[in-house]
DNA sequence: CCTACCGATCGGTAGG
DNA sequence: CCTACCGATCGGTAGG
């Protein structure tokens, strides 16, 4: 029907206005009136769209956190080398972060203000992803494609080496996407330091 | 006087429960209630020893602002090769987010709560410690030390590379302080590939 | 350091 | 989609 067209369609703008008033002042501190302001509606009129602030929270970091595992799951069946799969992971989170203005709210620590039992089914997904990224390098440690590094540390490192992108990377930007994606795995796989 | 050491004390004390909460749940989410609650206080009782909620976010973000350019300025005077002066500096960081509880606040985000002219002023003195540290990366790359990089995402990559440090490097961690900076050095500075 | 309390703002609902 | 409004909570003050 073309209510519930309409009724999608205003539902996405809010979602986006709600990652974009997160990502700059937080989640806590964006009020549903400065919500509504952004969409031109008076805050009651939101609840026709949306059943409450958590609920955009949620379904923002849920829908980030399948995405990310989707992925995962592609990389893990593929049958490349542990030094590819890092830098397929690395090109998801790159081109994410560079793209998706929702993806910086799930991941860049505003999913905490979820409230159980949203809350730790995010952590166990997230856990999830991060053990299977972690189970990747050690596979690239033990084939000798990497440094003999502690494997958590590696991960932890490279998960967050590329979280400032969201707020650098800006339209107006000198640099293309593939360079960027591309200076920035160079960077993290082959180090600062000239061979 | 006695009255102003304990005052002192107490304020040291108000201002570590802050740090503490600002970095569990956020500046905006943490109320005066949750922090007199910490220090076993009333919330009226804490305006004995602090002026406003945002004084104390203003002294933690100007206090580890003014700490780093101190070691910046300490760096700079030195005669050590270009990697040397990064190997200082990403040391600073490391010690910093798993020793000084109040660094968290100050870097991972929650400054941009801060009102004008603080935010504009502190926003000041970060673009003036990471022009510096960018110009390190810079003369590296020029004396060949470094890879031909471009010298904003070696800078941003650095930089974030070591932010999940705050809430990984926990007291019981096995990895001693030592080990955990000469791992991520390693890291970021030769890879995480085989040479 | 506390009790008592302030006006402002919060997320959300009622009712049309 | 709006006006009108709710109880709860916010940062902070008065006064002792």
């Amino acid at each position: 029907m073309a209510t519930t067209e309409k009724n999608k369609t205003k539902k996405q703008l809010i979602r986006e206005a709600a990652a974009r008033l997160f990502r700059d002042k937080g989640y806590s501190a964006t009020s549903m009136r400065d919500l509504a302001d952004a969409v031109h509606l008076k805050a009651s009129s939101l609840y026709n769209h949306i059943s409450s602030k958590e609920e955009i929270l949620k379904d923002i970091c849920f829908e980030n956190a399948q995405r990310f595992l989707a992925t995962m799951e592609e990389v893990e069946r593929t049958q490349a080398s542990a030094t590819e799969k890092v830098k397929a992971l690395l090109r998801l989170h790159i081109h994410t972060a560079t793209e998706d203005i929702t993806s910086v709210t799930a991941f860049n620590d505003e999913w905490r203000h979820l409230s159980e039992p949203y809350l730790s089914e995010f952590k166990a997904l997230r856990k999830n992803y991060e053990g299977r990224f972690q189970a990747i390098i050690e596979a690239g440690i033990r084939s000798g494609e990497f440094q003999a590094v502690e494997p958590a540390i590696a991960l932890y490192t490279l998960f967050s080496a590329v979280r400032w992108l969201y707020d650098w990377y800006k339209p107006g930007k000198k640099i293309g996407a593939e360079a960027l994606e591309k200076q920035v795995c160079g960077l993290l796989m082959q180090g600062l330091g000239r061979k």
